[in-house]
DNA sequence: CGGCATCCGTGCCGATACTG
DNA sequence: CAGTATCGGCACGGATGCCG
């Protein structure tokens, strides 16, 4: 699953990169790439992209497993990321309306992407929780 | 406070989520997985981060580079990055004050993941403004 | 230069009611 | 069941002013 990720062997100081840098790019607000990641590291959109790969969801089975979403953020997360083009929206026309959601492909990819990102939360998240305690020790004793 | 946070007594904290099912995880709000997951997701964490990768900044050097970002934020995004460990902080005690900021460790390791989200982007950036271009046209002809 | 405190507008998001 | 529509609170975030 892991593409071989380009190491940083020792690149966390370097200074020299060239105009190659694989990580140079275009930091302005209308740039692209920035509005996308703004859509795909939103908490709802990680939270359903990752709930859909392990299989195709209703509606409702998705408001049931995300602990804290309304239905109003469901439905707008939802139509985002058919906008996207990372989630399939398919209705059955019976009575009462069934309507599942299910990653495309790209979704699919994405969804690659993601794994890796809550991978390393879970696995720093004890790091993580004790700079918490640490900085806000620190921060009391001043 | 710092106590340890209250453990899910199911699936959470297993850490052995590999082989059965590679994707199971817990979904509630009180999941400290899915609290640092809304810290890492920010747009503004992503792009300090990105930056930080190449080499140590000065916080007006930080502010030039992203496009959009007000002094305040700036300054929240880098306690927060601070205080869960990812970003070090060092002020050198000069006039006029020069204070730079600089990856961690654990600041780079998420950077590894942030690199494959920004390539995925990147990578997928036609696709997505197809995607929404389509699905602009679909909604346009109802 | 690199903050922090304060004010305040905006828009996000939840709650509610209604439809097919 | 799976939405849409509407309203309103409040938190997020911008602008400004002051300080070490």
């Amino acid at each position: 699953m892991e593409e071989g990720t380009l190491k940083s062997p020792s690149h966390c100081d370097s200074t020299d990169y060239g105009d190659s840098d694989p990580f140079q790019w275009d930091t302005r607000e209308d740039c692209e790439v920035r509005q996308i990641l703004d859509r795909v590291a939103d908490k709802w959109s990680l939270l359903v992209i990752a709930l859909l790969e392990r299989r195709t969801l209703r509606f409702t089975e998705l408001r049931n497993e995300i602990d804290g979403i309304s239905q109003r953020m469901l439905t707008v997360t939802l139509r985002q990321l058919e906008r996207d083009g990372l989630v399939e929206r398919t209705v059955y026309p019976v009575v009462p309306p069934r309507v599942e959601y299910a990653l495309t492909d790209l979704g699919c990819t994405l969804h690659e992407t993601i794994k890796a990102l809550v991978t390393w939360t879970e696995k720093h998240q004890d790091e993580i929780a004790a700079a918490r305690a640490a900085y806000d020790r620190r921060m009391a004793t001043v």
